[in-house]
DNA sequence: GATATAGTTAGCCTTATGGCTAAGCATGAT
DNA sequence: ATCATGCTTAGCCATAAGGCTAACTATATC
């Protein structure tokens, strides 16, 4: 049942930040050096830097330097276990559904009491 | 662009740590209460607590106190947010597929000047 | 070779996170 | 009324997260 499971809580981790999702979003238009990446994010150089380190980290993207400049590109399939992951608990919730209204009415019958 | 997403930053956040996964997916078999929540994870009731306040704040679970116990239940569309940001990044990723092969040869062509 | 450019590293600061204990409060059982 | 149970609150502690500045390295460019 994926008790540990540092993939995930890294990924989870990783997209928890607004900052770092924006990168990926800009990150998805193409590949792009460091300091484009910063750019509209509004902060210092190394706190950028500190992001991608997390979202590489977490296999989000990968970076390579080319002369001075480090492009950074994104990789699709580090979303898979998220989905997966996504799929499995939505297959058991659903599946939980019907049950749950049954619980939910006792609970609110109890309620009215 | 999604500049401010509490939401997504609240659930991504909730989900990146395992007891709280873990938690998750016992309360995906049924509701439970907090002491029986508590028990697998070998931490202590406050601390199991704390981690039910950050779902709750993220909206995947709720709870109903029922004498002295309080119920907990998941909260199964709370997930959407997460699944429908999903579906979006996929897609744009993936729209941008054939384009990276594009990128990568012009690169190249820069690159043999 | 000097200078600007693009990252990088080191270190500091503040707040948040995740764990704990100890004490409190409400409710159910005796 | 007393006592046990189940949760709650308050507060402490250590570490991690997210921001910064300052100083350093490495590559272009002139």
């Amino acid at each position: 049942m994926a008790k540990h499971d540092p993939d995930l809580s890294l990924l989870f981790h990783a997209l928890a930040d607004p900052t770092r999702r924006a990168i990926l979003a800009r990150l998805a238009t193409g590949p792009a050096p460091v300091s484009e990446l910063a750019a509209p994010t509004g902060l210092r150089l190394p706190t950028v830097m500190r992001h991608l380190s997390v979202l590489e980290g977490a296999g989000l993207i990968v970076s390579a330097k080319d002369g001075r400049v480090r492009s950074c590109a994104i990789v699709p399939e580090a979303l898979v276990p998220v989905r997966t992951w996504l799929d499995e608990q939505r297959a058991i919730w659903e599946s939980r559904l019907d049950r749950l209204d049954d619980y939910v009415t006792k609970l609110a019958k109890e309620r009215a009491k």
